[in-house]
RNA sequence: GGUGGAGUUCCCGAGCGGUCAAAGGGGACGGACUGUAAAUCCGUUGGCUCUGCCUUCGCAGGUUCAAAUCCUGCCUCCACCA
């Protein structure tokens, strides 16, 4: 029982400190019922979650089914100061309201994967706070600067002469005293955030709490270009609140090779049927890209209730399997005949009027599944399909 | 506070008086091939009333027939010294 439960709780993590603390609270769980307390922060500046955020919460989702109380920390203290991950240093301070409401955001959508019940969503100002500049102080006298950077990130700037503001440093002995306050047994974050996780052990020492919790490390997800991390900036993201048919369309676009990862990562399944669905493609039996249609209906599922994946593939399959038109496409109207390219803009196909030439002149332009090769055509009274590549489409009444 | 360097089109990065809407790469978008996957190959990548015209190379002026390229001032960023 428990070395299943801890298989599942390893399960595509990076690394894991201090197994045995794990193992102890599982035991007490099974035997005592004993309920224990896992965190995990979260940066209220940004509220819109994307699949890469989701991975924690699939493994928060986990530790629940095993007993835990998730310690929902919203950083609202924190978020003023940045997190030093290499980024400018400086933060937009957010009002009360903001992080009001970036919270509020948060609760509908991480409710969509935890369960609410087990759940205590905190803010570190609570704490931070009322610590005040004598508590601060007490706090960076536990730590010095030596060891302060041997943090990777750190290390390297200082090395190389790149700036590094007072403050960050102050950020790990924060975040790790938010681990004092809230007495966690378990911690977990991404692999980047291994020093700051670290930090809320040393200090839980420090603090003499009684306990050092056990750190539980994830991979930053990989995404839809296969090569960097997921991220809103780099554009290469799944939000979770974008509609069903893009976020199954997405999900099939990521290559088979990621799509293993993804599965470790963020499926329900069990590592055994992964594993089978893996063996499966090996020998032939299943297509990948079948495969790579579950997991984008299981996804599409978790944030749009069940069945919205299944719609979102017979969707999907009718646009581009039958080649036949998606069912919402937007209309337009014009009151008189419209050249093709005026058409094209005023549709929002194009965003410009040299940019629809240039779709015309490289074939990618259609008009009612014909393609087209003049800038001159005129659509006259009537109804039009418009199309550039294979999945932008507009309808065109005159 | 002092000294030196840098700001180029979505990003990186060449260009250093005309042939520059500006090399090359990345990204993005389109085409071929597929499973609208990946990989690969090809094309496009400032705007428009499009064989031409207009606006771009930190900002503002100036020199010149002609400036991203030269000069002046300003702003911003960075490095080194203190």
């Amino acid at each position: 029982m428990i070395q299943e439960a801890l298989r599942e709780i390893k399960r595509g993590c990076s690394e894991l400190i201090d197994e045995e603390r794990i193992v102890g609270l599982l035991k007490d769980y099974f035997d005592n019922g004993r309920h224990y307390y896992v965190k995990a922060g979260f940066d209220p500046t940004a509220p819109d979650l994307h699949l890469g955020h989701t991975v924690l919460l699939q493994k928060l989702k986990i530790f629940q089914k095993y007993g835990a109380i998730i310690q929902f920390l919203i950083g609202d203290f924190t978020a003023q100061i940045g997190d030093p991950t290499g980024k400018s240093a400086t933060r937009k301070v957010l009002t009360p309201e903001e992080v009001k409401s970036n919270a509020q955001t948060y609760k509908e959508q991480v409710f969509k994967i935890l369960d609410p019940q087990k759940t205590e969503v905190v803010f570190n100002s609570k704490w931070l706070d009322e610590l005040g500049s004598r508590g601060l102080l007490a706090l960076t006298t536990t730590f010095n600067v030596a060891r302060m950077l041997e943090r990777d990130d750190f290390e390297k700037r200082y090395k190389s002469n790149q700036p590094i503001a007072i403050s960050e440093f102050i950020y790990p002995l924060l975040q790790g005293y938010d681990s004092v306050a809230l007495k966690s047994d378990v911690e977990i974050g991404g692999t980047d955030q291994k020093f700051n996780l670290l930090m809320g052990r040393t200090l839980q020492r420090t603090y003499n709490i009684g306990k050092e919790q056990a750190v539980l490390m994830m991979p930053l997800l990989v995404g839809l270009d296969g090569v960097n991390k997921m991220s809103k900036s780099l554009g290469n993201y799944i939000g979770i609140t974008e509609d069903a048919n893009t976020i199954f369309a997405k999900v099939l676009s990521i290559s088979d090779e990621l799509m293993w990862n993804w599965y470790e990562l963020l499926s329900d399944k069990s590592l055994d049927e992964i594993e089978e669905l893996r063996r499966g493609v090996q020998e032939g039996r299943l297509h990948p890209k079948k495969v790579k249609e579950d997991l984008a209906m299981e996804i599409t599922d978790r944030f749009h209730g069940k069945g919205a994946g299944l719609k979102a593939k017979e969707e999907f399959d009718k646009v581009h399997k039958q080649n036949d038109i998606p069912s919402d496409i937007a209309e337009f109207r014009f009151d008189a005949p419209i050249g093709v390219i005026d058409a094209l803009f005023e549709c929002k196909l194009a965003n410009t009027k040299s940019e629809a030439r240039r779709h015309i002149k490289g074939g990618a332009v259609r008009v009612d599944g014909e393609k087209i090769d003049t800038f001159e055509m005129m659509l006259d009274k009537g109804e039009y399909i418009l199309q550039i590549g294979k999945r932008k489409f507009a309808k065109v009444i005159v």
